[in-house]
DNA sequence: CGTCTATTTGAATGTACTCAAAAGCGGTGG
DNA sequence: CCACCGCTTTTGAGTACATTCAAATAGACG
């Protein structure tokens, strides 16, 4: 899948207005740099070892990043549904190959925002680094508290804390997915919802 | 412990020249904002419960931030030595109360910066937005890396990855506290080290 | 020197994994 | 519209990784 035509920026605007204000100028700027794009259901938006230059809103759809180990185990890092943004940080920001994959889990609708425009972003509307710095405030909570469940918690309650905070992503994507982002292997979270009512 | 009066801002004003350039006045305005403080080892920066209104950037010394859960179960969630910053991010931004204890590994001095002293100073000196961006980046990256080393590998090569990857912190701080970071019982943590060169 | 805590060791247990096979479900082509 | 194919989910047996509990040993600190 390619281009898209009839799509709206509207929300990505949104998402941007809820902690930046921009004029005119500057959101015609803002969306100038932008390329939204479809990707149809499996199709790779990122593959490990490609220099990762994206970071990608979700505009509709969605998206999960995952890692690959030497045996060839998959872990899923997040998920991204609409309204947020995803890439493989760690080598966007210092434009490395990547380590992880990026697929879309269903058709969906991205927007993508390149590494060389972000920079010029920053340096031309100074409010962005607010705005990302919030984002990555975001993001870094999100993974401490992910952190503490996997540290604190059994496969069960991360199970069902996971079904409680996520219920929109829990609803589209497979079990062998939410096994494989709460590290745990499908067979075994299988197991787990089993004996959810049972006795003992 | 308490206040410092022998201490510089050297290292602070370093940490935040490799990110963002201050004129004088701006320089002044930051060094007003901050609280130098001395803890000795096992003082409690931050209580559980407590309202976290502070970042603290570590001079000198170790301090480690932990969950403790129902069971009285303590779980690290990051340890910071000189030159990093640390807090309960999630309660700090939101001025909720701590679900995190900070202790002093060692004896330490840490700069305090309280949120309305950092808000105001986003405010006027709106380069910080940047060095703060760039600051919660690294957090969210070193988070997600740690989620990947948590998800893929077994407790043995966590441990030998956490010896790599920090070993300023595996030579301050104990055994018990580096098997609570990796989520995994101190008695195990022996044994894994004790089958180190051995035959199987 | 004595006390307190960290570390080691070991036995019994539990949690989660592997492998294998059956059952369920969704999409596709005839 | 049905039948088939591929993938997901379930089920179960056997195993491995990690925990609990208990006790002995070693280190750190006043």
């Amino acid at each position: 899948m390619g281009k898209t035509r009839h799509m709206s920026y509207e929300p990505i605007l949104q998402n941007v207005a809820r902690h930046i204000a921009l004029d005119d100028a500057e959101t015609d700027l803002f969306t100038s740099l932008l390329q939204p794009e479809r990707r149809a259901k499996k199709e790779l938006i990122l593959h490990e070892g490609q220099v990762c230059k994206n970071i990608h809103y979700v505009h509709s759809g969605t998206l999960r990043a995952y890692y690959v180990d030497r045996e060839g185990k998959e872990s899923t890092i997040m998920f991204a549904i609409a309204d947020w943004w995803i890439t493989d940080m760690y080598c966007f920001i210092n434009r490395l190959p990547a380590m992880l994959f990026i697929e879309a889990v269903e058709d969906s609708v991205i927007v993508r925002l390149n590494k060389e425009d972000l920079d010029r972003l920053y340096a031309e509307v100074p409010k962005f680094e607010r705005f990302f710095r919030i984002i990555m405030q975001n993001a870094y909570i999100r993974e401490q508290l992910r952190v503490i469940q996997n540290l604190s918690q059994p496969a069960k309650q991360r199970y069902e804390h996971f079904l409680e905070k996520y219920p929109q992503i829990a609803g589209k994507v497979t079990q062998k997915l939410i096994a494989s982002y709460l590290g745990i292997t499908p067979e075994f979270l299988s197991n787990i919802r089993g004996r959810k009512g049972k006795i003992s």
